[in-house]
DNA sequence: TTTGGAATTGCGAACGGTTTGCAGTATGAT
DNA sequence: ATCATACTGCAAACCGTTCGCAATTCCAAA
């Protein structure tokens, strides 16, 4: 069977190799963030023999290609989504690690405003939040 | 001669060592957005005894202290400002690297609303900015 | 002021995530 | 089927950062 991001990859014309297919299927079927190690155990369940450097160059080249990309969410190893073309964030909840993608076209607007402002043009950009859920802020640690 | 950062230092109970005054010193005196390399390389300018490893340390110190704050601009190295008040973010200039601090009340205002929207209530947050001049955007590579 | 114990330092080794050199293997255009 | 090229696995190297340890420094109390 051939996953979504096995037909892009063949669409930008890279040559499919077994492992390159599995850890094609494995970020097809993510629905998170997964890290390079992450993504290493859940492709290791389909095959094996695939080596952990392999993930790493697999990752970088998809990223280049622009199949995947790369989220630094500040935890010292980056994660990688799918790629798509709208804008998002990140809303990270710092009692269970979930990330919840918002997008926001007011803060794109503003974001737009601050560089014209200060004579830049965006090439790139990024927001964090980081939170706790509304209705148990109060307790705990 | 009493650095500012010194003088907070005194004020949150530190123990002033000689390579701390120097350390205070070279923070106090930036006005960038130096590594830890960097701080290692001013301050061994005034004391070339000072070993990198306790300018790590004494960096952890000050950041735990809230005497200055980790800045994460994703270069894989963790840069320093002083400690303020008011929320500021970071434009980088990818041409020259140059950083420009700047705030946004309603960009504040709009990432309070998203986090309550979803549910959330903020306890840190992060935005960067990468772009290129205006005037010679058309330029170059 | 000298003293003593706790805190700090410098060194080098270890760390965790990531990249790389190399020899062997698989791929897909011919 | 063939073959050059690209890819893989392994282990070693990398880079920013942390840590264990013995030696040194600080500073509060005498």
């Amino acid at each position: 069977m051939t996953s979504r991001l096995e037909a892009l990859c063949l669409e930008k014309g890279l040559k499919m190799t077994g492992q390159r297919r599995v850890i094609a299927q494995v970020l097809s079927d993510a629905d998170d963030h997964p890290d390079v190690e992450e993504v290493h155990r859940r492709a290791a369940q389909i095959d094996s023999r695939i080596s952990i450097a392999t993930v790493y160059r697999t990752m970088r080249l998809l990223e280049d290609v622009e199949v995947i990309e790369r989220v630094d969410l500040g935890d010292g190893r980056a994660r990688y989504e799918e790629a798509s073309a709208d804008h998002h964030h990140h809303l990270i909840d710092t009692r269970s690690g979930r990330i919840i993608e918002f997008a926001s076209p007011e803060l794109e607007a503003i974001k737009e405003k601050i560089a014209r402002d200060l004579g830049y043009k965006i090439v790139g950009h990024r927001l964090e939040i980081y939170g706790v859920p509304l209705d148990d802020a109060g307790e705990g640690q």
